[in-house]
RNA sequence: GGAGGGGUACCCAAGUGGCCAAAGGGAACAGACUGUAAAUCUGUCGGCGUAGCCUUCGGAGGUUCAAAUCCUCCCCCCUCCA
């Protein structure tokens, strides 16, 4: 095990607050001495079923302790999930059924330990406990803290001065998060900062449940591929690590030069002197930015799949978006049609490539669809069925038609 | 329980009888440009074989030649008082 000055150099990378930070030190102090790792915690609500970069930057965090030999608790907030995280949000979340949760919590764990080492790590499902607490318990629960302190959240104090919903099981979340932390005997709980407010709460519930209170580490929250919202999958700009070494390459090629530095900082492992580096070259301008974002294409890539499947994306990549080309591989639609000509316009909406008639009309007034290669610009043309040949709608859909 | 304010397209939001398929912004999509699925600029952004029609402003009825707009009932949200 490393020394308490090593470990902490570790910790601290790319973390935003530990609160308290001597805490922590005693904490690591003690664990040295009496050879018990740390127990540090991190819940997920499985609201959606795929794990997404942003997930990753906690994630890589439980890692580090890992490799520093303390054990990770990882939560599986089926419970909370039920609820929603107030933390952030405008609006109530929609509730999920439990079915839904138990679902994606499949996933979600799969996908876990993609990142971090699954031998390491304890997992709970926080229904183990909230389950069979009774009427009683949540009482008790919701005693230990105030509605003042809880409205001193901005979340729900600009619900509130908006005029906007706040329902009532929203205000459990923050204790049911905390009480977890009862459950587990968590001694450190690492969470992006708008989770701040939970992880302060667990503190409280925890030293009311006579347990000693946990340390909390935050980590800056990871903007998504629009580079202004956070990433989430409910707002779309996430990348999934499940994805395809040529989705995710692609879409970090999408994301806007801005980011470059925070997703090298916030999701790979360059080195300290290699991000400084990085980081002079951008805002000399000298460099093309998008090499810098082919490089971090291939790193993500290479993390959730292989170098060699980041390599071929990032020649798939520049073959179809560069030289404008077509891709190595098209989809293939197998057309059935009793006539042997087909309106171009009937045919982009049977294949779904288009959602309807007016969209595909639209589409080829603007020059935005090909045929084997050549722009379409007649509304009403009218294409041979038998012969095969190839749609290019936009920058990015390739369609290869078949007759059946 | 009483009084008042609201519900408009994917989201925010204007519209209080016809000029409303509905301003403006965001998102999205297309094109141009390029350094890329970045940035910027321009355009599009309910549906229908494009031609005028059809469907849409919380829901159901009604008034009117004409309703997002007026009337009735209902549902939902917010505020204040109790």
């Amino acid at each position: 095990m490393l020394g308490v000055k090593e470990q902490m150099e570790v910790i601290k990378r790319g973390a935003v607050e530990i609160i308290p930070e001597e805490e922590l030190l005693r904490k690591i102090k003690n664990s040295i001495k009496s050879g018990k790792p740390l127990r540090v915690k991190q819940g997920f609500d499985p609201t959606a079923p795929d794990i997404h970069l942003g997930h990753t930057v906690g994630l890589r965090k439980l890692r580090q302790f890992q490799e520093l030999g303390h054990k990770i608790i990882l939560i599986i907030g089926d419970y909370t999930g039920m609820v929603g995280d107030p933390s952030g949000r405008s609006i109530t979340r929609p509730q999920l059924s439990y079915k839904e949760v138990r679902e994606n919590a499949e996933t979600y764990q799969k996908q876990f330990f993609k990142v971090i080492d699954k031998s390491k790590t304890e997992v709970h499902f926080n229904g183990e406990w909230f389950s069979k607490m009774s009427f009683q318990g949540i009482i008790q629960l919701a005693s230990k803290f105030t509605l003042a302190r809880m409205l001193e959240r901005d979340d729900f104090s600009n619900r509130y001065s908006k005029q906007v919903p706040i329902s009532l099981h929203e205000l459990f979340y923050p204790l049911m998060q905390g009480y977890d932390s009862v459950a587990i005997k968590a001694d450190v709980e690492i969470g992006a900062t708008e989770q701040k407010f939970n992880l302060l709460t667990a503190r409280q519930i925890q030293q009311e449940y006579g347990v000693k209170p946990q340390v909390i580490l935050t980590l800056p929250v990871l903007p998504g591929t629009d580079g202004v919202q956070r990433m989430s999958k409910s707002t779309g700009n996430y990348i999934g690590i499940d994805e395809s070494p040529k989705q995710i390459f692609g879409k970090i090629m999408s994301v806007p030069d801005d980011l470059i530095y925070p997703y090298f900082e916030l999701l790979t492992d360059v080195s300290s002197e290699e991000l400084k580096e990085i980081k002079n070259d951008l805002e000399k301008k000298e460099k093309n930015p998008m090499d810098f974002k082919k490089r971090l294409g291939i790193k993500i890539v290479s993390m959730y799949h292989s170098e060699k499947e980041a390599l071929e994306a990032k020649k798939e990549f520049e073959k179809v978006f560069s030289k404008k080309e077509l891709p190595e591989e098209i989809p293939i639609y197998e057309l059935r049609y009793e006539k042997p000509k087909i309106w171009i316009v009937k045919l982009l909406t049977m294949t779904g490539l288009v959602s309807s008639s007016s969209e595909a009309r639209r589409l080829i007034r603007q020059g935005g669809v090909y045929l084997n290669g050549k722009r379409v610009d007649d509304e009403n043309l009218e294409i041979s069925v038998e012969e095969e040949k190839v749609l290019k709608v936009g920058k990015r859909k390739f369609l290869k038609v078949i007759s059946a």
